[in-house]
DNA sequence: AGCAAGATCGGT
DNA sequence: CCGATCTTGCTG
């Protein structure tokens, strides 16, 4: 209960996937400070998964993914949107969770805009940070998993991997 | 230096 | 289904 603690983000991003539905990121300060559930999450697993960034190698970009578990990973995609994943597991072990949607914004792209999320929140640490973090409020409920979005360029096995964590009362939003 | 494609979204 | 919009990473 309360704040997460580095541990927690240590575990591999399958599981911190499937863990994070229902608790909540905090937004410490600023026009956007509050309290936002995670209601879909999904998992990119390391440098054998070919739907996973690190999976062509440490980059100017996907560096923050080899930083230890309980960073952000913060990268603009389409030349529009901000993309928000907590990275997992140990340092230079490169797996991250693209958060998905929150209880007010579904879709990654929209995620970021309403929670006022961006560049300068790349590299930022969920454990030690004052102005973000995560909470365990003890909320626990039944998820649907699923195949990930947008990774048709991954190819199989990758592509049917049900690494996709969606609240079920959540499944019927857009 | 140039180019193709992208972990998306909103409108048609 | 298509266009917006621009950074990244690969090719040459």
């Amino acid at each position: 209960m309360g704040r997460v603690d580095r541990d927690f983000f240590l575990a591999d991003a399958v599981t911190v996937a499937g863990l994070l539905p229902g608790m909540e990121i905090v937004i410490g300060d600023g026009e956007k400070a509050g309290r936002y559930m995670i209601t879909e999450t999904e998992a990119y697993l390391g440098v054998d998964d070919r739907a996973c960034h690190a999976s062509s190698g440490k980059t100017k970009r996907t560096e923050p993914m080899y930083l230890e578990g309980g960073h952000l990973y913060i990268y603009f995609v389409y030349g529009m949107h901000w993309m928000l994943n907590i990275v997992t597991g140990t340092a230079d072990d490169p797996q991250a969770v693209l958060i998905r949607g929150v209880s007010q914004y579904s879709g990654p792209g929209r995620v970021t805009k309403g929670l006022g999320i961006d560049g300068t929140f790349n590299r930022e640490d969920l454990a030690s940070s004052g102005r973000i973090w995560i909470e365990d409020t003890g909320f626990r409920t039944e998820l649907i998993t699923g195949p990930r979005v947008g990774i048709d360029y991954a190819g199989e096995p990758w592509i049917s991997k049900p690494w996709r964590f969606i609240i079920r009362n959540e499944k019927e939003k857009k």
